[in-house]
RNA sequence: GGCGGCAUAGCCAAGUGGUAAGGCAGAGGACUGCAAAUCCUUUAUUCCUCGGUUCAAAUCCGAGUGCCGCCUCCA
């Protein structure tokens, strides 16, 4: 049974969507005014997991995230660049969309644009208004958070906690200084019309107007960062409640932040890595694995240590993998089983259900991971004992397992292809390589290291990578470009 | 100042009442001419400190210490 961590209440509780079957998912995108940073990356592969998931267990998802493309930032961004406000805003949006595909994240089923939904902000405002639950002031629309009784309860605070510590510089035409702008007053010919003049949403608005029309005054998961939560989230809640009259949303999520040396990782701070430039330094999959190895909720901290580590851990994922094809690749030489297949068997078929039991806790990817791990433990240790042989038994217990084990890694978006080596081949590349094999192992035979080594130093210049294992000696091809 | 979170081995990190997953690094061994890879064994009497509840606590309660986040734009 899935149970999932819930902002509202800070609990876990049971996943039961409105809809039998359906789950609708909102995820707060990025304001698109510059290249994304390993946080909006870890919170893109976060949600990508938990949509996985879900479908892995058989629901329909809709997932509806957005690009915020109209603010102050963007239009000073779009200066500094020379290009209109929209033209940035397109640049970045693309530059994002090719990021997640670099990833292996899946695009959500649709990015709404503020800029392109306007006039449904417009008619929420309006509707608010005549509601009592907002108020126009020259030119601007404020929410009246006096005027909702819940306000306060995402976050955990009352009106009073927040007044007595307010931050916020006083602005006089405000009812109330914790109010905020549904709509804000720019100057002419930069924004929309009103009916209280020329103007753009206010920076809340958008979300709730975009996920309501698309999936439905109420609807299942709203997923952002932490540092969401207020004001952010609260006000959404506060303005589609008020607006709709209903329960916005079931189950608010909010992964943590990505960290430099304990600090969080923003924009603002400019302490950040983009993903473009860790992308230089290694794969997308091991950036991927990393991230996943903190539960999600949890702050997790950046270094290309780390990463180095990520990335030793996730290559005995990988080899594992690799072996076992080439083991599957080779000849059955009887036709029985014995006992050891049996109990290999059984502790295989485990795995599935140890993993579902972690992701079910509320996505605790780091669990799940340390049961692949157990897995190719598992695999390992069959494949290398030294009485081991292929039978046609034991054959497809292992081709079950190399099945499982790509199912398993495909919820946690990891693929595992087989890389190029003996298997696959065009041409006389391989006879020539199998001759100077043969060569060396005469050369080995008669303890002419000398001459072997060289053989495989010279090989491994030209990128084929020669090793001696139980099952004799193998080569491959050596890829020095990333595979996704 | 207000609200919230976290503290587990050398490092990273699961674990919310039943006696400490997993990874990285380290040590010993097997295999190997050497490499590489792989396998086996091993590394926390103990989970920040102090007190309490319980037959039983890393897990619950109280106090303290330290770190972080939010309260302003933020994934």
């Amino acid at each position: 049974m899935l149970k999932v961590y819930n902002t509202l209440n800070n609990k876990k509780e049971k996943f039961e969507t409105v809809e039998p079957g359906l789950v609708r998912m909102y995820v707060c995108g990025l304001t698109v005014q510059n290249y994304s940073h390993i946080g909006h990356i870890r919170s893109a592969i976060n949600y990508d997991v938990i949509r996985r998931y879900l479908e892995y267990q058989g629901y329909e998802v809709e997932y509806i995230s957005n690009f915020t493309d109209i603010n102050e930032k963007i239009v000073k961004r779009a200066e500094e660049e020379g290009m209109t406000a929209a033209e940035l805003a397109d640049k970045y949006a693309n530059a994002f969309l090719e990021d997640i595909r670099s990833f292996n994240i899946k695009a959500a089923d649709q990015y709404l644009r503020v800029s392109e939904n306007i006039d449904e902000i417009i008619e929420m405002v309006s509707t608010l208004i005549e509601k009592n639950y907002a108020y126009a002031i020259n030119g601007d629309v404020y929410f009246s958070v006096d005027s909702f009784e819940d306000y306060g309860k995402l976050s955990g605070r009352s009106l009073e906690d927040m007044q007595a510590g307010a931050r916020i510089a006083v602005n006089e035409d405000k009812r109330n200084p914790l109010d905020f702008a549904l709509w804000k007053k720019v100057e002419e010919g930069e924004g929309w019309d009103s009916p209280w003049g020329e103007g753009w949403p206010g920076w809340h608005i958008e979300c709730s107007a975009m996920s309501m029309k698309r999936l439905g005054a109420t609807f299942d998961i709203h997923g952002g960062g932490v540092d969401l939560i207020f004001p952010h989230h609260e006000n959404e809640i506060a303005q589609s409640e008020a607006y709709s009259g209903q329960k916005f949303v079931k189950y608010w999520l909010h992964n943590g932040t990505v960290n430099l040396s304990g600090e969080k990782m923003s924009k603002s701070q400019g302490n950040f890595f983009t993903s473009r430039e860790v992308l230089k330094e290694f794969p997308a999959q091991v950036i991927r694995y990393f991230l996943l190895t903190r539960h999600y909720r949890s702050p997790i901290d950046f270094s290309y240590e780390k990463l180095e580590e990520a990335e030793t851990s996730l290559n005995r994922l990988a080899n594992t993998r690799q072996e076992l094809a080439k083991v599957l690749s080779g000849d059955i030489e009887s036709s029985s089983g014995d006992q050891l297949d049996k109990e290999f068997l059984e502790k295989t078929k485990e795995k599935r259900s140890e993993f579902k039991k972690a992701l079910d806790d509320d996505f605790n990817t780091a669990e799940a991971i340390g049961v692949l791990h157990d897995f190719v433990g598992e695999i390992n240790s069959y494949i290398n004992r030294s009485d081991f042989s292929l039978n046609e038994k034991n054959f497809s217990i292992l081709e079950e397992s190399e099945e499982l084990f790509l199912e398993l890694a495909a919820v946690l978006g990891l693929k595992f292809s087989v890389e190029k080596g003996k298997t696959k081949d065009d041409g006389l590349v391989e006879p020539l390589i199998e001759l100077l094999l043969e060569l060396r192992q005469k050369a080995r035979d008669n303890n002419n290291w000398e001459e072997a080594d060289l053989i495989r130093d010279q090989l491994k210049e030209i990128g084929i990578e020669v090793t001696d294992t139980q099952r004799g000696t193998e080569w491959e091809i050596v890829q020095t470009e990333e595979e996704n």
